[in-house]
DNA sequence: CGGTATCCATATGGATACTG
DNA sequence: CAGTATCCATATGGATACCG
């Protein structure tokens, strides 16, 4: 690891880990991104695909997902209306980042082994 | 990106992003391991440190990173009484992890280029 | 279908005072 | 010095009803 990268941040603002935390964080968006990793999904299926998540809450996040670059929302003129949300090439560059995250995870939390090497 | 990193998990609990964000996330654990990554710090010394966060916070927020294994927290019977923090083995694999976020972000929210090459 | 508005419960945050 | 306890403000979460 580069000397620049244990700079030391003062406070959560000025903080880059707390920066992608912002984007990335919170008890909903993780989900959210990981389901459109795999493909462009609707309001209603993101609803239904993740259980516990209030409307309200779906509609607040995925608003600041879109806010912070990381999904399109795509609105089609049919009746009945379909809004369809998909990762943004910035979205894609989390890719590596929510890999690395979820290998963690799988190591250190759920207790798996041998999966250090697929990064 | 290997097939299994892409297994979609339902709702919050069983997402294993998710997992490592309730370690890692929220407002003040990124800049408090951040600092811990460096040395090992006092409770007072944290609390100079990252302005704004109130003394509850600071230690409810040592206990869960104590608890999850990240930090050990180790006391001096002395007087007046001194307590270090510090990073565990566990929290030292945080490393590359907190490392490609922090990168992450200065790449694509701060706008910094040619830092990809770090890792 | 894809949301918003409303209401209410709970959680989190911050300042200050106090204790071992 | 290293916290806890208390009080209060604000933020967040969830259920339901309603609208374009």
């Amino acid at each position: 690891m580069a000397e620049k990268d244990l700079k030391i941040y003062h406070g959560a603002d000025e903080c880059p880990i707390t920066a992608t935390i912002d984007v990335i964080g919170g008890k909903w968006k993780a989900p959210i991104i990981w389901l459109l990793m795999k493909s462009p999904t609707r309001f209603g299926e993101l609803h239904k695909t993740i259980p516990g998540m209030a409307l309200k809450v779906l509609s607040r996040t995925l608003k600041e997902l879109e806010a912070d670059g990381i999904v399109i929302r795509k609105a089609y003129p049919e009746v009945p209306p379909r809004v369809e949300y998909s990762l943004s090439p910035k979205g894609e560059t989390l890719r590596p980042v929510m890999a690395l995250m979820s290998n963690w995870s799988r190591v250190h939390i759920m207790g798996e082994v041998g999966t250090e090497e697929v990064f």
